[in-house]
RNA sequence: GUCCCCAUCGUCUAGUCCGGCCCAGGACGCGGCCCUUUCAAGGCCGAAACACGGGUUCGAAUCCCGUUGGGGACGCCA
């Protein structure tokens, strides 16, 4: 809320969200824009963000996978408000360290008739749900182990399956979607926990949702189709229903769900390429909201504006290119300080030694991430274009070289370095001065005694400005890299 | 097969709830021009969309029905 607003007086529950991941790989971008609209409107309303990590597939949970996704929330500042203490500092909670509390409330709808053992073997299963689907018929379980009981001691035990009605309609009152109906009758007995004793998704969802007091479950609307089911759950339950907020799924180029054919789409890839944090969160953010014309936002004006019902019904698609864009509009913003650090493991993957680094001094580094700052889209971008200001071997632009680095030009090259030497100072100013005033001597633009010059500094016919470049290279290194192109052959 | 969701420029979207302000606005990308020391950044201009068909209405991107298209779910996965 912002001010004055009246979302926790005392009448209404404070808001209780919560982003539920599982641990079967990295954090993707799909998942990452469902936390953060999480968290948005926790922030939003003052209310509390929980983080519940879904690992109750051994299967398939890897603890690689939640020190990933911890990560990768921890990177977008996605910071969550509760779970068992770790270290002074919440951890998410585990479902796998909840067994008990999912055994306990199946035991209470077996006692209280709601839920049955089943025998079924899976494989019976998959045979029958495929003779159904060649059939052309439901794939719905068809309940014939309905009539054994509840008592696990009389037949050995089994799955457990919830016992459906089936005779009215379930509506979903959806944040984003508006009311959403399914017959009673589409739904089936499905399994809570599985003869292993462990819960199964719908189930565990079900009884943590409750305990933790989610007031809003906001997911993906792939989980629509679960909500009937979990909404019988809640009923079988006795226990009261949260408020539900499907939002669109993220499509790649193909508009079919975002996969790994699609690409980097692990969060934290986009870390290594050099991608700032509040430009993922900012993209993400308006992918599938908006706040009018608004396209860059700060965190604060996230948090003040994010509502629900500004959420988009629409699916939309991952346009990375928008993503490096707005990446380049937050590094030119950034502060040299921030960026020099965050800089530094790049140049390094680029090439130049921690002890160089090192060497030059924050303040210089620093001096460098301005120069370069207006003219990259990423991290990555910026260390590598920026490299020849290093000392050390560069490349040269074949094609450059011999375009600019005529006869004529290395002439020039060679006698305005020994103009350079008699300047009192090695200052952008004074470069500038002399550079102009020797073009105008000799009827010359200021570009053509310029790009030979930025050829033979950099090998390329790309930099920023020369003059404020020079004085940052220092007058050794750019007498050395002249001196270099002057022995290229043109 | 059954159920569910969705439908505005190539893409993200505003407008849709409470029809007229919309021969549809912004942004990315694309093209052009300006600025300029190259490249960016910035500024200006341009091409580019209401899926289709029926209604309702004086009037529909907006409401209703249908069609088509796309997507999702139907698991002892989550």
């Amino acid at each position: 809320m912002t001010s004055g607003g009246s979302a926790s007086d005392a009448s209404t529950p404070k808001v209780r969200v919560r982003f539920a991941p599982s641990p079967t790989g990295y954090l993707h971008v799909g998942g990452a824009r469902t936390a953060l609209y999480n968290w948005l409107f926790a922030r939003h309303e003052n209310g509390v963000f929980i983080l519940r990590i879904e690992d109750t597939d051994p299967e398939r949970s890897t603890d690689e996978s939640v020190a990933g996704i911890l990560e990768a929330m921890r990177w977008l500042g996605l910071d969550w408000d509760e779970g068992p203490e770790v270290g002074g500092a919440f951890g998410p909670y585990r479902q796998a360290e909840r067994l008990d509390l999912y055994r306990e409330h199946a035991r209470r709808l077996l006692d209280g008739g709601k839920a049955y053992y089943c025998v079924c073997t899976a494989e019976e299963l998959e045979a029958r749900r495929k003779a159904a689907l060649a059939a052309g018929l439901s794939l719905k379980y068809d309940g014939r182990c309905r009539g054994r009981g509840s008592c696990p001691s009389a037949p050995p035990g089994g799955a457990v399956r919830l016992q459906m009605q089936g005779e009215g309609v379930v509506e979903i009152a959806d944040l984003v979607h508006g009311p959403i109906r399914f017959e009673d009758a589409e739904l089936d007995d499905f399994i809570l926990l599985r003869s292993d004793g462990m819960p199964t998704y719908n189930f565990a969802v079900v009884v943590d949702d409750v305990l933790m007091r989610i007031t809003h479950v906001i997911r993906g609307d792939d989980h629509i189709s679960n909500t009937p089911r979990q909404i019988k759950l809640y009923e079988a339950l006795g226990l009261p229903v949260p408020r539900f907020a499907h939002i669109p799924m993220i499509f790649g180029p193909d508009r079919s769900r975002l996969s790994k054919r699609h690409g980097a789409m692990g969060v934290m890839a986009y870390q290594q390429m050099g991608y700032l944090p509040e430009a993922m969160v900012n993209y993400l953010a308006r992918l599938g909201w908006s706040h009018g014309d608004q396209e860059i936002f700060t965190q604060e004006e996230l948090i003040g504006h994010f509502t629900l019902e500004k959420v988009g019904r629409t699916p939309a698609v991952f346009d990375p290119v928008k993503l490096e864009w707005l990446n380049g509009q937050y590094i030119k913003r950034a502060v040299p300080d921030r960026l020099a650090a965050l800089l530094k493991p790049f140049w390094e993957a680029s090439g130049m030694s921690r002890e160089g680094l090192e060497r030059r001094g924050d303040a210089w580094l620093q001096a460098v991430a301005g120069l370069f700052q207006e003219r990259a889209r990423t991290l990555s971008e910026l260390a590598s274009s920026s490299q020849f200001v290093f000392e050390g071997k560069i490349e040269r632009d074949e094609a450059a070289v011999h375009k600019i680095l005529t006869q004529e030009a290395k002439d020039r090259l060679r006698t305005l370095l020994q103009e350079i030497e008699t300047l009192p100072s090695f200052t952008a100013a004074a470069l500038e001065s002399l550079f102009r005033t020797r073009a105008a001597a000799l009827g010359l633009k200021l570009v053509d005694v310029a790009q030979p010059f930025r050829v033979a500094l950099s090998g390329k016919t790309v930099s920023p400005p020369i003059f404020p470049m020079m004085e940052l290279m220092g007058w050794n290194l750019v007498r050395r890299r002249v001196e270099e192109a002057l022995k290229e052959d043109g």
